[in-house]
DNA sequence: CTGAAAGCGCTAACAC
DNA sequence: GTGTTAGCGCTTTCAG
């Protein structure tokens, strides 16, 4: 059906190996006019070696994998876009799965991408533990964990690349506290997964800095039996700004998971009458795409995404973590851990008078 | 490395030959205990059959492409997350490309694919021509061209699978209409491709029906030198708001080409310090996640993504043309023209008094 | 009902 | 410098 490299060998008058020598760069060795020769002929009939079978003979695959909770959430779409661009600049190829924050479903993908010769993957998950995907690592996948920071119990050749979550949420809170907010919500869904877990020390951290106790704040993390799936964080951000704001005594400022959660509060204080910024304030995570276009735009905590992306990616292509030349990043035992920034907008405001 | 069909054969006591029989269904001509042993022996040693060596024998790949613009755009994001979830259903996986509408990134990807041994491919281009993927249709490739209707010159096993855009803006408009505005502007990038030309003569035809003439109507397709990329609808939107709402007469509502050039619209209005669903009407096209997040939630036009990625899906794997059991599709020349739906939320009322 | 053998398209020693 | 050769892991006739 479609041409072979024996073709292009008797098209240039040669052996197919020294067609793959020139495919694989292996010219210097050779006549130059047979190189040529050898070019038009591919050229001519416009042959492009046949994947599979380079990579059965090989072992090396020119895909990597990348495993997300859910592409409909513009966070990962973003990140995805930014790793195949990575990905595309080496001549590499991504295939996209979406776990839907299922471990089972994690497990199975990676099976699958091993069984299909894919050899590295990123797998943004933010469980704790990895051990479901452990034996593959073992068998010599190579494992970029994204949105995680490196847990007792891990392989020893995972590589993780975050944010620093709790100092984002941090810098979140401290700046809620500077503007005079002194009762504060912290809106979460369970805190099973590790980033969360940090961006509430983080929260924490930055109350005990300005001498407040747990008195002074709420803390929402939704209905314990429901699971909220990646593109529920508006739901739940709705919920929680209805309940928050129907308290005897409600915060003046929020600090959200993430931005499709604060989108969600925002929606939520809406409903109630409230004007964010001014009565209430709405801190974010991620700075995704239409923080900005919000009403009102949101303060929110960026990451780095593009440099994270990059860093994924030359970790998997190099098969040895390259710590360097990643501006700005701080590395520790194999991980990345990055340092976000707060982008403020005008979803904060100064405390209401009380 | 890995375990490999014969390690299976020898751990059950049979040949590979057979291994691969029960792989592959041919079980019936079988022994049931032999069946059993060699299903045992897959379990046991945890056997996947290694893809790229089964690819290249059958020329059948268990992986096809999706091309979008760019996943970072949450319309695309949520479409091959819903794509991903049909392949999953029949045991297919996705590869994710991003081509930011650039044909020969289409066309590049597309050889790729085809070198990869990936024979079925959605694409998600509005280019009127498909002349640069042409060769490859020739050639075999399976395609299934998303948000496009057919075009003259259009290879015949193409199939398209499209919402009406003329009947989505046509729908759009007239709820404009029928709440009383007169003076309405239509908001789009160059109108280069066949969905942006399809929705904008939805447009002009609502106005004719009801006996308005282009006295009445602005249109704003940006500056013609400026090409927005997909991430830039935004901002698209944002500068119509403020070029419209600062001229003598502005339109006292506007249709915009889709969510994302509508929420820059939001936003621009507010800008200028008006009230969007009072002072200003706003529809969107697609019901993206965040439209009924908005401040004030996006009234729009939605189309039925989880039936259009069965349909293409169901094309692909099947080779042939599902027409059938895709609820309220009109089927013309193996292409799929779906309805949309509109979706009256808040950023829509009365016109306000002259 | 099961096994032996050939070969998909490519690469990488190793001869020549 | 270039060609010959032997598979990578699997499927699939065709014998037995």
């Amino acid at each position: 059906m479609s041409v072979t490299i024996h073709q292009v060998a008797a098209e240039a008058g040669v052996s197919p190996s020294t067609v793959s020598n020139v495919l694989n760069g292996r010219s210097d060795r050779m006549l130059p006019q047979t190189r040529e020769r050898v070019e038009e002929a591919i050229a001519r009939l416009g042959y492009r070696p046949n994947g599979p079978a380079r990579q059965l003979r090989t072992g090396r695959s020119q895909v990597l994998g990348l495993v997300v909770p859910s592409v409909a959430n513009p966070f990962w779409g973003t990140f995805a876009r930014h790793l195949e661009a990575a990905a595309l600049r080496a001549g590499h190829r991504v295939l996209l799965c979406n776990s839907e924050r299922d471990p089972a479903r994690e497990r199975d993908y990676l099976e699958e991408l091993w069984a299909d010769g894919i050899r590295g993957v990123v797998l943004c998950s933010s469980l704790p533990s990895l051990e479901h995907v452990l034996p593959l690592v073992e068998q010599g996948l190579t494992l970029v964990a994204f949105d995680r920071t490196a847990q007792a119990g891990d392989p020893p050749s995972l590589v993780n690349i975050s944010v620093d979550n709790a100092v984002g949420a941090e810098l979140a809170t401290r700046h809620l506290l500077q503007l005079g907010h002194r009762r504060l919500a912290f809106v979460s869904g369970s805190l099973r997964s590790v980033n969360r877990r940090a961006r509430f020390r983080g929260f924490e951290a930055a109350l005990e800095g300005f001498g407040l106790t747990a008195e002074d704040t709420v803390v929402w993390s939704g209905a314990a039996d429901h699971d909220y799936g990646d593109l529920d964080f508006p739901d739940l951000g709705r919920s929680a700004a209805r309940e928050l704001l129907a308290t005897g005594r409600p915060p003046t400022a929020i600090v959200a998971l993430n931005d499709m959660c604060a989108l969600g509060i925002i929606a939520g204080a809406r409903d109630a009458g409230l004007q964010v910024g001014t009565d209430l304030s709405v801190v974010g995570f991620d700075d995704i795409v239409l923080a900005d276009l919000a009403s009102p735009p949101l303060t929110t905590i960026r990451q780095p995404l593009p440099a994270m992306a990059d860093a994924a990616f030359a970790h998997l292509h190099a098969g040895v973590g390259g710590t360097s030349g990643t501006g700005g990043a701080r590395s520790g035992g194999g991980s990345l851990l990055l340092r976000p920034e707060l982008v403020v907008r005008s979803s904060t405001g100064p405390a209401p008078r009380a």
